[in-house]
DNA sequence: GGGATATAAATCCACTCGGTTATACAACCG
DNA sequence: CGGTTGTATAACCGAGTGGATTTATATCCC
């Protein structure tokens, strides 16, 4: 995956609004009215964060009638798991290190 | 965890030097100029990007004379890796719809 | 056609970001 | 002590972001 697509997924996620907007997509579509309601925020600042999304790849938009409905594109969330994928034998190493330390000291005791 | 916790990781993880960075630790502890050797930069913005690391809780920093040694901090990678966890049902779902599709096609040929 | 609804676009502002240069601080070395 | 090395801080700059408000566009319904 190209640099400047993990660039934009991180980015587009380092938003609560977003992440609640994707959170939101999850049970369906919906459209920019919807996504709207729980906020309190402008519906231009609405679509603001959906273009984010929609340039990151995160959502694709259809059409229904003056209704543009979103609904959620899982590759660039696969791709950002991904890359976070190959910091999982880090942390595995580091918490084995902690056990192993949290051995000791039990038996020390 | 917090809110604002997944806000500066997704951050932090949106620029490529810092990603980079990280990459770097992975292979173990390293200072501020050994970072900052790869990248064509001044050491000012190698240590910005560390500061945003740290804040973010990605990186934490040893003492050793006038050193300030980087070392990787799992945690909040493993938090971002399981937050996007929980978008892993869409990804399959979506793969097996075009496995099904890749199907249906070689059997119309 | 005309009003209502759903969305986009344009504009403005305050703020953040990623970089620079210059400077300061802190610890080592001779 | 004085110089050098490693790092942090400050001040600054241009570009971008996240909001608000206002205005335009498009589609539905009557």
């Amino acid at each position: 995956m190209a640099v400047d697509q993990l660039d934009a997924t991180f980015a587009a996620l380092a938003d609560p609004t977003r992440r609640a907007i994707l959170k939101r997509l999850k049970s369906g579509e919906a459209t920019v009215m919807e996504l709207a309601a729980p906020f309190e925020m402008s519906q231009p600042a609405i679509s603001k964060h959906l273009k984010v999304l929609e340039r990151a790849g995160l959502i694709s938009r259809g059409r229904d009638a003056q209704r543009r409905p979103c609904r959620l594109e899982p590759g660039p969330l696969k791709a950002a798991t991904d890359w976070l994928e190959n910091y999982r034998r880090y942390w595995e190493e580091q918490y084995q290190r902690l056990d192993a330390l949290l051995d000791v000291l039990k038996e020390e005791t």
